[in-house]
DNA sequence: AAACAATCGTTGACTTTTTCAATGATCCGT
DNA sequence: ACGGATCATTGAAAAAGTCAACGATTGTTT
């Protein structure tokens, strides 16, 4: 069968035009990416979207639900289903909005943060084996430019 | 409400340890990039999707659907549908498959070429919109990233 | 050559996700 | 105080994704 590395293969459709599309390169590595990260998640009972949430709820920025749906491009019907998943589970709880009592805002509980402390360990290891094929350099290259390209 | 530039303005909870998460940073891009990709496509009744196929018909690979399913990380069943409604719009036809006569490869026709042209002129300025931060060096560099990621 | 397992495209059922409009509570400007 | 807007929430409808089964065909084993 000729050759055959460990790595993925380069597809024989990789050759055309589209091969260049940003859209659908950013697709394909969200893809797979999604498939790994969720996989290393299961273990803790969490998905690339409940771990986001638990993120932010970890990250002591106070954000309120409408914020979460925005910086996480989702609907905010989407956000209480995630948020109630985790509040049920005891990972995070709802507080009302300090300015806003319409609002309120996602913060971890100790045992959310526990969680989080190890599931994010998992990520990681997973997040490097997804960009494998790059250099120490080239991976801070890649999420710089993904930031810049998102935020200026 | 302080200075306010017509850039998108960095969220409040892009300071979050998950604002470097490479998981996140796709999602999100690839979220807002579909969405303007989707309403540039509108314009010849494709979508991101359809137009994939479309490009991929169109580049002389002669791909079957299976490969089209592997490299468009799609459900075949899902690229049935893509290739039936283009198939009924008359811009692919499916040929039967040359060494393996259970395979499909999906071709061109025409006028699928022609409204490809158009839909493809119409992509890159949306792309460009979107990468609009980025210098032409750094969107080059993006791209050879994405694809080394995934093909190394 | 006959039998067997594997693969391709297709279908249909099932689940999940997304989208959207409506609602009560609260905020803000007038 | 009024009116319009925004917040979280609900529920329903639409879209997308997942999965197992099927006929046709292939490659392999015997």
């Amino acid at each position: 069968m000729g050759p055959q590395s460990t790595e993925v293969e380069i597809p024989r459709l990789a050759a055309a035009k589209i091969g260049n599309d940003v859209g659908l390169l950013l697709a394909k590595l969200h893809a797979t990416g999604s498939l790994l990260n969720n996989k290393a998640l299961a273990d803790y009972g969490l998905r690339e979207r409940s771990f986001s949430v638990l993120t932010l709820a970890c990250s002591g920025l106070e954000p309120t639900q409408r914020e979460l749906a925005d910086f996480l491009s989702l609907d905010p019907s989407q956000v209480v289903s995630l948020v109630d998943d985790l509040e049920h589970r005891g990972l995070v709880k709802r507080a009302q909005g300090k300015q806003d009592r319409r609002a309120k805002i996602i913060v971890s509980t100790a045992e959310g943060r526990r969680i989080h402390t190890k599931a994010r360990a998992g990520l990681e290891v997973c997040e490097q084996t997804q960009l494998a094929a790059l250099s120490e350099d080239e991976n801070l290259q890649l999420r710089a430019l993904l930031k810049k390209a998102l935020w200026g």
